[in-house]
DNA sequence: TAACTAATGGCAACTAATTGTCATTTGGAC
DNA sequence: GTCCAAATGACAATTAGTTGCCATTAGTTA
């Protein structure tokens, strides 16, 4: 098997992950961690995601009109939803969840995962 | 103004939201209406879908993943949430709310909607 | 330090979804 | 039935997002 390089653009990638704690887009990654590495390239980034998500590092967040999210499995992991700010475009961890959803699943339906999503101004927004 | 036309594509098209009850996607849309006109162009659900939209009668949407979906505003005036098969990817209305959401946003937060999108398997698939 | 090769970065190419263009068809007023 | 323009349908072109390619850079091991 291949190994594995410490590189400073990886680095600032999971770097950004950490301290931004709310699902990223690609261009988030890109401008976030391009505050260190002034010379990161767009490919760089889809690379180091695709690699952080073979490793079981990040996950996925798939949303409705635009290009995936992605946040740590870590969080991930823990049952959650989001807030989506209509004004910045950024999407926030939110947690709790209302419950009771099995009453509202049609006659025959099998329910597997449910998706919350709030939406409205985050406080920098607001 | 110009005149509006009654096609016989246009109203296959209408007739397919209304028979379907549920939320189409474009390529939906084309299949079903193509039982009633068979050389129907993806082009002229495009443009119907387009038109529909600007006259109110539908509403997009935007479901995470893949292309928009479409249903009759008249359902989507009351309120209502999703649920989406991943066995044949159909999307289904389902009524009631669980509510309570305003506990979960953050402080600073202002709240506007909510999306809720419940998954699993549908009757035909389970 | 030297050598090997994983990783990078820029650009072209690709995919899926949508729209532009235009010759042809056809609804509807006369 | 005639005429005009709205609507259609085929295809090319565009867009956003992502990936392929490849010469170059730079971790890592000896």
């Amino acid at each position: 098997m291949p190994a594995q390089r410490q590189t400073k653009q990886m680095q600032a990638i999971r770097d950004a992950f950490e301290q931004a704690a709310r699902p990223l887009s690609i261009d988030e990654l890109h401008t976030l961690a391009s505050s260190t590495i002034n010379t990161l390239g767009q490919r760089t980034v889809y690379r180091a995601v695709r690699r952080l998500e073979d490793a079981g590092e990040i996950v996925s967040v798939p949303v409705p009109g635009s290009a995936d999210r992605y946040e740590l499995a870590s969080v991930a992991s823990t049952h959650h939803h989001h807030f989506h700010c209509t004004g910045c475009d950024r999407y926030f961890d939110i947690h709790g969840c209302p419950g009771g959803l099995n009453k509202l699943v049609p006659e025959g339906f099998t329910l597997e995962h449910h998706d919350l999503t709030l939406s409205g101004l985050c406080a920098s927004c607001a």
